[in-house]
RNA sequence: GGAGAGGUGGCCGAGCGGCUGAAGGCAGCUGCCUGCUAAGCAGUUAACGGGGUAACUCGUUCCUGGGUUCGAAUCCCAGCCUCUCCGCCA
């Protein structure tokens, strides 16, 4: 949630920001609501401490065993008066939050401002894209030939989008999981978190999946809970309504869960293999840090999942997302993608965002700083990485003629040592 | 799932329906004073919103949302959470 003031004050600079992310907030309709409100408010608080004043008299009047019925009763249309006001005030106050939470954030400075994923840019790229002297299988027939990914049976429980692993392929996916997780905890100290996988609305909320993006999860009706698409809420949210101390920033949690995504938007896209799915299995990582250090954090985050493609030696690009292709609540993303030889195209991995201080409004998350005052912190996440799309590349870029699969060797120590999957 | 208890400021904790935004204690801050291991004394310390250049001022907030009342931390209803006992269970 952006800040009200910020709308106040500089319209012209929101307005911009929603155009440049494609998005249709009515930034006109909240400045009238916000007028409203305000002169609502100034009416009703005198008309209240009129009331309040009264109240202390009849109090005194009734100590000293008067008769205060006279101004009970004068007071008992003040009150009626101060109630209608006061639903009138909650209405428009309840118009503006709702559509306060629809506004997205302000793209940084530093983003490039364009409609959509052509006006990315590429920042750098790793690595040599693999030559082979025969044509590279697809993951979907590797896995199905080595009898490790079952795409049929995964169908069969739950409907086109979900996969079953098997065998080794289950196994690898572990082992992923474990180096993935070993390395942000040893070498970048941050503290692994296994978290809830279903959410209320107010975490949702918090970190910015509602309202909007409703339509994006699954939703357990019975309790009204839903299907996390992404360890970002639960984890974000873990800090909901609380205070930090300065001293104990940046918190830096990492946190392998499943994500749920409907995918309601992209039927017909990527339909082949694991490409694109319904349910994964994510290694997140995530910090909470103080403001004026949050885009520093920014490029480190990025550098730590770089690193883990770099150890199994995938060739990527950092691609720094235009206004047009960035998320509702982010200020700046960069998107790793990774070269899949099977199916000849680069593949997203991994979003790192910083989100500035859009989540911590929403959660009311705040830290007492050196001024002794209370700020809202920012907060930023990046995949560390998606296993799905790992899990194509290893299989893809690591193939042999014969339709074997070499085991990158950091993967090794976590499978017993097992060079190939044949 | 059944029965009961409870949710008050950074923390602990009191609170007959009417100067209680909230006693008292701890912690923090500011003075004063003092030299036996840091004590004593005094003062002070909430957040959010509205108005004002400002001093300041008004309002809201005692888990959340409704209700009763001229007036609610205090009474009633619903929800959420915590604890205890019973049941069920990986």
């Amino acid at each position: 949630m952006l800040d009200i003031k910020i709308i106040r004050d500089n319209p012209e600079l929101v307005k911009k920001a929603c155009a440049d992310k494609n998005d249709k907030a009515d930034i006109d309709a909240i400045l009238a609501l916000d007028t409203e409100r305000r002169q609502l408010l100034t009416e009703t608080e005198a008309m209240r401490a009129k009331q309040n004043k009264a109240s202390e008299e009849i109090a005194i009047v009734k100590k000293a065993k008067g008769d205060a019925s006279e101004a009970i009763a004068a007071m008992k249309e003040v009150s009626k008066q101060v109630g209608e006001m006061t639903g009138k005030v909650r209405e428009v106050e309840g118009k503006l939050h709702q559509a306060m939470l629809r506004v997205p954030n302000v793209p940084h400075e530093s983003v490039p401002v364009g409609p959509n994923e052509e006006h990315n840019v590429t920042i750098r790229e790793w690595g040599k894209i693999p030559k082979y002297d025969f044509k590279p299988a697809p993951h979907w027939e590797l896995g199905e030939k080595l009898d490790i990914l079952d795409l049929a049976r995964g169908a069969k429980i739950s409907g086109s989008g979900f996969f079953a692993l098997k065998g080794l392929g289950a196994h690898l996916e572990r082992a992923m999981i474990s180096l993935m997780l070993d390395y942000h905890v040893d070498k970048f100290g941050f503290t692994e978190v296994a978290v809830p996988h279903i959410a209320r609305a107010e975490a949702m909320t918090g970190t910015g999946q509602l309202p909007k993006l409703a339509d994006d999860m699954y939703r357990i009706e019975s309790d009204d809970m839903y299907l996390i698409p992404t360890a970002e809420v639960p984890v974000t949210n873990l800090h909901r309504e609380e205070t930090l101390n300065e001293a104990d920033l940046p918190l830096k949690y990492v946190s392998c869960t499943p994500c749920f995504r409907r995918e309601a938007g992209a039927a017909g896209k990527d339909t082949r293999g694991i490409l694109r799915v319904h349910q994964f299995n994510k290694v997140e990582m995530f910090k909470i840090v103080e403001p004026s250090t949050s885009y520093n954090e920014l490029e480190t985050l990025v550098a730590q999942a770089e690193g883990l493609l770099q150890l199994l030696n995938i060739p990527y690009r950092v691609r720094m997302l235009a206004t047009g292709d960035l998320s509702f609540a982010a200020a700046k993303c960069y998107d790793l993608e990774i070269w899949a030889a099977g199916v000849e195209n680069y593949l997203e991995i991994s979003s790192v965002s910083n989100y500035g201080d859009f989540q911590a409004r929403r959660m009311n998350c705040r830290y007492r700083g050196e001024d002794k005052k209370l700020h809202f912190v920012h907060t930023l996440n990046g995949s560390g990485l998606a296993l799905p799309r790992l899990m194509i590349t290893i299989l893809e870029n690591n193939q042999t003629e014969n339709g074997e699969i070499i085991i990158p060797e950091p993967l090794r120590p976590y499978m017993n040592g097992l060079e190939r999957i044949r």
